[in-house]
DNA sequence: CTGAAAGCGCTTACAG
DNA sequence: CTGAAAGCGCTTACAG
């Protein structure tokens, strides 16, 4: 515990030669002679050598870090991400400084430039609906950040974003080919913009295919529970409404809310309504016999997204393009009318 | 982005005082003058001045950061966790770096010494059994390390273990007590030492309560896959056994595994085969209408492990004792027999 | 309560 | 290919 830390002045004095040259030997410098290297490897781990990172970044600007940072997300979902990311941050020799749970987007912004010292990037992870002109001053910090999922082009910033648009007019066109017709749309929270865009893609496929139905949307903040409110609220107005106007298909814009729509609607026996979630959690394929949804690949985003970042580190090139991820249909039993008729 | 950086010198300049009385300022050391303090406070933030982490670590020799060394574990597990650390974190001024994915143990100590100039502590969640003296480079190492779930004990290192013996023998009572006898138990990996515990506790109560009755260990490796292969075993075993000695209970040694086993046996209609798992992970409670598991309070371990690290680095004090965590049983359908027998 | 100065452990032009 | 030296931006005894 109390042992003085060995230094490089160590090693050099140990291999007998300078300190520049055993800082370059171990940094794989191409001016060093072969056997010289070879030597001083040796040597610095023979007295069991370890650079000082915070000197080393002090000296070269540079800390091989990538700051992460995200909302306060929960699950599957967030582990997955971060896998993706680690996996090209280990590929790469950076370390990954991790900064989640945060509430609001001023407390996000506040943390980006906290842990700015510490990394050469960041990536970051914004559910928020805000404005483009909200990440300017992020987009003007001294170094290059990321985003993920911010739904909204901000310039000089390099975004990888999923396609949750196009996911959800995919998703309408698969109930619709499944026969459904009275479609209603189970929300999240109003200021998340992933959720926004799923529910604009649920408006513009109605309005686009039934301009004369009436759109059904259901308040809801991503949660089961919230989910099962709506299940209920849906099986109340389909006893007031007429046999032809009633709701035969719930799309839900996450996959925990369509567990929660299920349980109130299972309560009531074999409903032989549809429902379809978002995001395709490990769980959905488990959830009542198979919950059709929208896989989104998040591994792979994160996976994107570090490699970007590493890449405007290492060139030092800003213009990347952006990326756009296109989730997947995931057909399951739950949106299969043929089995909903079934029992 | 090339805008030469403002260091703690520009901030004194622009103060009027000397950078030893910025450092102090805003360090919220106490011998500073009140007015002087809030001068500088005000002037650091007008210049957006951002301390460079490496030289204050170089010259303090902290670096306020934690590292988490974590298994190559998936999903909600690894998520819950690094919440309960990053609560901490946040809430006493740390930042975090995250390293998962790791294959071996050799790599994993690798890791730790690799992470190790950029942290004042780190956390190891090693699932490996190791034997005891494995650790000990580790527990020598010039920062404090805390283990979690290692199951073994380490000198100089302290430890936060769910008890994985005496709840999986807590399990087996809940078993016996709603009338099961012939209980199976569906392993993990060979080398996981959380594993193997649940696997001991088995063991030791069929010694103790069922001494004459043969046990059942099947192999798996936690996933749904090989939950489903034990299923389809036990389905020939019980084809081939006289009708008092079928398995009536599969005591399965995580939740994924559990899944697997109900597939399995769900294929052959009301089996009537009580199944419980261990973990409880969130999907548990909607597994087949609700799985027997044990509560592992897996975001209390890493508020925990993350609260012990904190303090031995603030006061450098290493001697702080072991924290055993109990996992809790949640009954649930899936091992009930009233409703087993129902349909 | 404040400042001048040393020093933390590296990297990197620069000169050879 | 190598070394001497400057300097990165802080913190912290030390002296006052």
């Amino acid at each position: 515990m109390a042992v003085p830390p060995v230094t490089i002045r160590d090693v050099a004095k140990e291999a007998g030669v300078s300190v520049a040259t055993v800082s370059r030997a171990l940094n794989n410098r191409s001016n060093v002679a072969p056997e010289v290297r070879t030597h001083v490897v040796a040597i610095a781990r023979e007295l069991n050598y370890v650079p000082h990172a915070g000197a080393s970044s002090l000296s070269s600007r540079r800390t091989n870090m990538i700051g992460v940072v995200l909302p306060a997300l929960h699950g599957e979902f967030i582990s997955e991400f971060i896998r993706g990311v680690d996996t090209v941050t280990r590929e790469r020799g950076f370390h990954l400084l991790i900064s989640s749970y945060h509430e609001s987007f001023e407390d996000q912004s506040a943390v980006v430039r906290n842990i700015l010292s510490r990394v050469d990037g960041v990536i970051l992870m914004s559910p928020f609906d805000e404005p483009a002109v909200a990440y300017r001053e992020l987009a003007d910090l001294s170094k290059p950040v990321v985003l993920i999922n911010a739904q909204v082009p901000v310039v000089g910033m390099v975004q990888i974003s999923v396609d949750n648009f196009g996911g959800s007019v995919a998703m309408m066109e698969h109930l619709q080919s499944e026969g459904y017709r009275n479609i209603a749309f189970a929300a999240g929270p109003a200021n998340n913009s992933e959720a926004n865009e799923r529910l604009r893609g649920y408006r513009e496929f109605m309005a686009m295919h039934f301009p004369h139905a009436q759109l059904q949307v259901f308040d809801g903040d991503f949660s089961e529970a919230s989910g099962f409110r709506v299940g209920n609220e849906i099986l109340s107005l389909n006893e007031k409404l007429p046999q032809d106007q009633r709701i035969d298909a719930v799309f839900c814009v996450c996959d925990m809310m369509a567990l929660g729509v299920n349980r109130a609607l299972a309560s009531e026996g074999a409903h032989g309504i549809g429902i379809s979630g978002f995001d395709d959690i490990p769980m959905a394929e488990h959830m009542f016999g198979g919950l059709t949804s929208m896989a989104t690949d998040i591994f792979g985003v994160g996976k994107r997204a570090c490699e970007v970042i590493c890449h405007i580190i290492r060139e030092g090139e800003r213009l990347v393009p952006d990326v756009t991820i296109s989730p997947r249909l995931i057909p399951r039993q739950s949106t299969s009318k043929a089995s909903k008729a079934a029992p």
